[in-house]
DNA sequence: CGATTTATGTTCGATAGCGAACCGACTGTT
DNA sequence: AACAGTCGGTTCGCTATCGAACATAAATCG
């Protein structure tokens, strides 16, 4: 395995035949916070599977007013409408954490798709559990405070994360959760004074995870619950 | 062919060879108003296409409070869970337009998917633009108003519909917005002065269509123009 | 027919979030 | 060391929506 520590689980699970097929047309890229993968409606040339990566897939309206749909970690890859078979989507993806990915040719990935094996199957049951998020996402918009959709956020960021650290402004994750940015400094003031989270400057550490949880809506738990059905995560864990 | 006038566009997409396959199995069945075709976390044992009855997909919280988060009309089915791998969805779904609908076991339908022929493209198309729709709604529920919301609403029923009237209490509108009905009927009453919309107790004549797609956000249009996009509906015309 | 249920209308106060403006403090640069 | 830019904190008034309670009229049913 030539690849860096940090992998990418869709990748993993998959049998060492297909990953045989695969692996040698992988180039690893690294993602700078704010670079945009994709604009909406344009033909996607590529695929990305996050190593280390986060990306947030976003929705634009006209007068610019975002939110963000779904993220997307090691955990999954972002471009799912190419095996779909519309070629785009109407949402962005935006590069939320610095970080690399593994990149494969839009072609590439279709004929190991096409082979209507292991792979289909797993890009499917990804592309559920986007859904998933998706429709969950739309309840909580709906329905919960910014203060746990914030919570909401960070968990989802940090089951993304190695640590416990996320880069990131209040501006940015307004722009996430698509509110003002004054209502994102209210919230994490509040969990700072619980001592939840500590933060400075973009840099966000998370403190008490358990208490975070418990402060979050029930949304984080619907959509992690699923993911975790849907795609159990065993590495085939071969050495060659 | 001896279904009613009423079809099902994924239905008559397909070519005449697959038609054969699935016709015999198809089941006829009329859905009353409420009807749950499918409970959150349920094994799916069969799917169901439309032909004039509206089927909404709600997501219900530990609450019970609710939201929409997408609709399938005679353009789609309901129950892409069954060919996605997932077997099951965290959402319900319920009948919001009374009327007919074709039923087909899950064994059928994953017999002609599994063939990775024409139903597998298509129903692979038609899950993007379900999945198109709930990215919208997400976005809409963040960032529109209950007026709009309501325009968008309507717009979304009507194009499943034949005539220009649905038979829809303020009270079943403001479960499916996930709103208070007192919203819906301030924002109703704002329609029904206007003259766009002309309602009596559960009856809703939409009167100035376009006057309502004026009034509604972008989200609807967003939502059409993609499906439109990836659906295009050119039913395959075979007489047999 | 009268009684009950259902669908809609109205009002009240409370509140979450918005838009705009402004400030101060920290950071990196030259 | 001076500066400009970034990040976060704070304030004000405003509006959409909520929660609750109650009113009215139409439909349904015994």
């Amino acid at each position: 395995m030539h690849f860096s520590a940090q992998q990418n689980h869709l990748l993993m699970s998959l049998p060492a035949e297909v990953q045989k097929r695969l692996f040698p047309y992988l180039k690893p890229i690294t993602l700078p916070l704010g670079k945009v993968l994709y604009e909406a409606g344009e033909i996607q040339q590529e695929v990305f599977f996050p190593t280390d990566s986060i990306i947030s897939l976003l929705n634009v309206m006209e007068n610019g007013a975002s939110a963000e749909i779904s993220v997307v970690g090691n955990e999954g890859l972002v471009g799912v409408s190419l095996f779909m078979g519309g070629e785009s989507t109407p949402s962005r993806a935006l590069v939320q954490s610095a970080g690399s990915a593994l990149q494969l040719s839009a072609l590439r990935l279709k004929e190991e798709f096409d082979r209507h094996g292991d792979l289909l199957l797993l890009l499917l049951r990804y592309t559920q559990s986007l859904i998933t998020q998706m429709a969950q996402t739309a309840v909580c918009n709906r329905h919960h405070t910014i203060d746990q959709q914030l919570c909401r956020w960070l968990l989802l960021s940090l089951d993304r994360l190695p640590g416990n650290q996320l880069i990131m402004t209040q501006e940015l994750i307004a722009n996430m959760l698509g509110v003002r940015r004054e209502g994102v400094t209210d919230a994490a003031g509040k969990l700072q004074k619980l001592g939840v989270i500590e933060y400075h400057r973009g840099h966000i550490n998370v403190l008490d995870r358990p208490q975070l949880e418990a402060l979050c809506c029930e949304c984080y738990a619907v959509v992690k619950k699923e993911t975790d059905r849907l795609l159990p995560w065993h590495p085939n864990n071969n050495s060659g």
